[in-house]
RNA sequence: GCGAGAGUGGCGGAAUUGGCAGACGCGCCAGCCUUAGGAGCUGGUGCCUUCGGGCGUGGGGGUUCGAGUCCCCCCUCUCGCACCA
């Protein structure tokens, strides 16, 4: 009597053995044509490994082995997003030192995916906050600045009043941090910003490129890059020289301008009411948007604040005087912050001029009707027909943007733009845990960027990591912020502010390639033998932070001559998320599945195969209110059976030759058949139907056995193949029979099994008889039937003839072998 | 409001091209085995049924010999964007 699958010696053995001789190590170079780069997004080391990281691992681990199976050479590292903040957030908490809990969690996280039994590279290992990677964002960071891609702006800027940080527009969500979720509000702040916007066309055309990508995420990108058509439109200010610019999207409503509104904060209010009676009123009023949280702001039930700036702008095509408001619905960072407002036709400006009592000019009316400013209730933004509009009364809504903007262009009022709805990439942040923005501030020199051979600047540690409104962490450390100008050697002060850590993840996998360069972040020619990566998978939380920077510092790399793909991962996967009672797991929610106590109970290949069984990878995972005995029923004593087949039948041996029955043609039938259906499962990342495939093939198996089956070589076939093609969802078990049934090597190191499409074929198949697209009878037939045999063995069944009864056959239609259906007329049926 | 996606048994899900809806598994039911079972084995399991059959993939209509799949209308849910001019 054979025992049970006893994993926990068999995991330690087989995780030495692959650690210890490098089974997965990926050669430099790779051969032409061989290589393939599989990547899963790097884990934030904030504790140790949790059930997202396991599902996550245990997709990427089937890819990546798969890929190894079938001749590839693959390179499939692993590193730690390292900086940030939830490591400074303990040190303050719990003092303990940041840098410690760190690296502590990544050695938890790191032997936690070897005991999962990942098949990483594991001497390939980065940490984004060793001084030997983050030397490097630095580096970059200088070349970006030659470039003019990185700029220093006071701005107004999302700020976390808990975090006391910025945050970049990306990490806002619906007002609130995206991390705490504490309403965001703007603060005026000299920042750093990465100029992405210069690549706003690029990134959205490119996106093309991207094959392996859902529409959904395609979508995503394109709506937050927001890009618009439309008109700038240049407006006469009185008593000013130099007109002031507007950007629009409905350049044909401009007869229909009867204000002109700018934002409060933007410079253009202050220097129109500088030294007049509304100047305090502005400061006033600035002050007072100023508190309020973006979700206030943006709120569209709260009303719109305005001030009437006592000046008035020329309305270019009439020449009318409009009055110039500010207002708080006007945003200084789109556009030129300034707008025309056409109250009939924007709904905006609708309700504000109603609430100010403001002109409304009707100037597009619905074809064949009237329109009636003072009685309409909101503004008529559909198609239609301009009217008030001198020479173009009449034209049409389809043509009208294009006539006008031509016309303006022609007479030089205006001409034709498009607007992007991106923003510059803010990448200042005010903590401690990241990399030190390379820039000194001399009194004489201005802003100096630090010269490459004095990096890396390496981050301080004599430093109160507690955060302040009024200055960064490193502001504390003096002595390091005291240095002198790299121009002049007069005294200058160090940037006190540290990266966004989106700058580490926008070009790690490059380092991968080449991780423990010295001279270079990577070198260029082994980045190029091993990009683009072939396989990328990770969540869809990134959609428009990580998958959106990324591709914009690839793009520049490729304008650097340091990389040769416009795109870094064409193809992707999107994981779903772990959730339990449809709530994300976390410590706060108290609804945590520990990975730790399914490896104890059930073992590494078990929990894999119970991520994968659940659905298709891109669905969220609901954990069962059991916890992590649903594992023994769903997957565990499948495990065991396999192990229980192959213990009772390694010793089958072969003694000559063997006639072969009826059943053991069979048999192997469904071996090549399964094959077949798991390779193209694979193929498409669908491993619960590639389980359930080989599920029914073990069924198939014991069927076989009592029925008193018991061929050698067929029993052989059938638990190699079966081997195989679950090595790369449950490695241990696998590895561990393999090396029963007598082999020397591992299984993962063997050649994926190729199927006999002979065999693979279906011999005998179930015909289906339709009577009027009702199934009325099936009938085992041969693949090889003729239609004329279809007709005579449909027309041959009883059932059949009862369906058809008296009635003449008015049309019969045949799908080989599968199908026939009879047509027969609806009528008095006896 | 704009954009994207989804809706199938008690549950997770399957059906890649318009061709037997519900594979595989969980759960449940019956039986066998066992001192015992949270083990193992066998069979059953969409709903209704007068046992002929009828109905059935969110609802309604359409195309077709045939629709979960294609078309039109509607409902519900999820996600993203949203005072972006």
């Amino acid at each position: 009597m054979p025992s049970d699958y006893e994993f926990t010696s068999i995991e330690t053995r087989w995780m030495k053995d692959w650690i210890e001789r490098k089974a997965w190590a990926a050669p430099e170079v790779p051969d032409p044509g061989r290589k393939r780069y599989a990547l899963t997004m790097y884990p934030y080391p904030s504790g140790d490994m949790h059930m997202g990281h396991v599902e996550i691992f245990s997709i990427h681990d089937a890819i990546a082995r798969y890929l190894r199976m079938n001749g590839h050479q693959v390179l499939n590292p692993i590193g730690f997003d390292a900086f940030g903040l939830p490591a400074e957030n303990a040190a303050i908490q719990r003092g303990i030192d940041p840098k410690k809990w760190t690296y502590s969690n990544i050695d938890k996280l790191y032997s936690s995916a070897q005991r999962l039994g990942c098949s990483f590279d594991w001497d390939r290992k980065i940490a984004t906050c060793d001084p030997e990677y983050y030397k490097w964002n630095q580096w970059f960071f200088l070349k970006f600045y030659e470039r003019g891609l990185a700029y220093r702006r006071e701005a107004p800027v999302n700020w976390c009043p808990k975090d006391k940080t910025v945050l970049a527009n990306e990490q806002v969500v619906n007002g609130r941090c995206e991390r705490c979720d504490t309403p965001v509000v703007k603060r005026y702040l000299a920042q750093w910003f990465f100029k992405i916007t210069d690549y706003a066309d690029r990134l959205l055309e490119d996106l093309d490129l991207n094959h392996g990508w859902t529409e959904r995420l395609k979508s995503l990108q394109r709506n937050w890059i927001g890009r618009s058509y439309g008109a700038e439109v240049e407006f006469e200010i009185e008593g000013r020289d130099e007109p002031v610019v507007v950007y629009t999207t409905r350049p044909d409503t401009l007869w229909g301008a009867t204000f002109f509104v700018v934002a409060p904060e933007h410079e253009l209010a202050t220097e129109l009411t500088v030294g007049t009676p509304v100047e305090d009123r502005l400061a006033e009023f600035r002050e007072e948007v100023g508190r309020l949280t973006e979700i206030d702001r943006t709120s569209t039930e709260r009303d719109k604040q305005g001030l009437f700036l006592e000046r008035y702008a020329i309305n270019p095509v009439n020449g009318e005087r409009i009055p110039i408001w500010a207002a708080d619905y006007v945003l200084t960072d789109y556009g030129t912050g300034a707008i025309m407002a056409v109250p009939a036709h924007d709904q905006r400006d609708f309700e504000f001029a109603r609430k100010y009592e403001l002109p409304i000019r009707v100037v597009i009316e619905p074809p064949g009707e009237h329109l009636d400013a003072d009685t309409m209730t909101e503004s008529y933004a559909h198609d239609g027909v301009m009217v008030n509009s001198d020479r173009f009364d009449g034209t049409p809504a389809d043509r009208s943007v294009q006539v006008v903007t031509d016309w303006l262009q022609e007479h030089g009022l205006g001409r034709h733009a498009k607007n992007f709805r991106l923003r510059d990439w803010l990448i200042s942040r005010q903590r401690y845990w990241g990399t030190p923005i390379p820039i000194v501030y001399c009194d004489h020199c201005g802003e100096v960027p630090v010269p490459e051979d004095e990096l890396p600047v390496v981050l301080p540690e004599d430093v109160d990591f507690a955060p302040s409104d009024q200055a960064s962490p490193l502001a504390t450390a003096t002595d390091w912020v005291r240095v002198t100008c790299f121009k002049c050697g007069g005294p200058a002060r160090r940037d006190t502010d540290t990266m966004d850590t989106f700058v580490d993840s926008s070009w790690y996998f490059h380092r991968y390639v080449d991780p423990h360069n010295d001279d270079a972040p990577y070198d260029v020619e082994r980045s190029n033998a091993w990009m683009p990566i072939d396989q990328y998978s990770g969540g869809i939380e990134h959609a428009v932070l990580h998958l959106l920077y990324a591709r914009f510092v690839q793009k520049v790399l490729m304008d650097m001559g340091m990389a040769k793909d416009p795109e870094p991962f064409p193809n992707l996967l999107n994981q779903g998320v772990v959730t339990m009672y449809g709530k994300r797991m976390s410590k706060s929610r108290g609804n945590i599945v520990e990975p730790q106590e399914a490896f104890e109970r059930y073992g590494a290949d078990a929990l894999r195969l119970f991520m994968l069984f659940s659905g298709p990878p891109e669905a969220n995972f609901d954990w069962p209110e059991e916890g992590v005995t649903a594992i023994e029923a769903r997957t565990f004593r499948w495990l065991n059976r396999v192990w229980l087949f192959c213990e009772e039948n390694r010793d089958v041996v072969s003694v000559g030759d063997l006639a072969t029955e009826p059943e053991d043609d069979a048999l192997r039938r469904q071996i090549h058949r399964t094959i077949k259906v798991v390779t193209e499962d694979f193929e498409r990342f669908s491993y619960n139907t590639a389980i359930a495939r080989l599920q029914e093939l073990v069924n198939q198996a014991y069927r076989y056995k009592s029925v008193g089956g018991g061929h050698p070589q067929v029993i052989r076939e059938f638990m190699e193949t079966l081997l195989k093609l679950l090595a790369p969802m449950a490695p241990y078990l696998t590895e561990e029979q393999w090396h029963r049934l007598g082999h020397d090597d591992s299984v993962h190191e063997q050649t994926w099994p190729s199927f006999d499409p002979d065999l693979a074929a279906e011999d005998v198949v179930t015909m289906v008889v339709q009577v009027n697209g009702k199934v009325r009878d099936t009938i085992e037939v041969a693949t090889s039937i003729t239609e004329d045999e279809m007709k005579d063995r449909a027309l041959a069944s009883e059932k059949v003839r009862s369906h058809v009864g008296e009635r003449t056959i008015a049309k019969i239609i045949t799908r080989p072998p599968r199908l026939i259906s009879l047509v027969v007329p609806e009528s008095d049926r006896s």
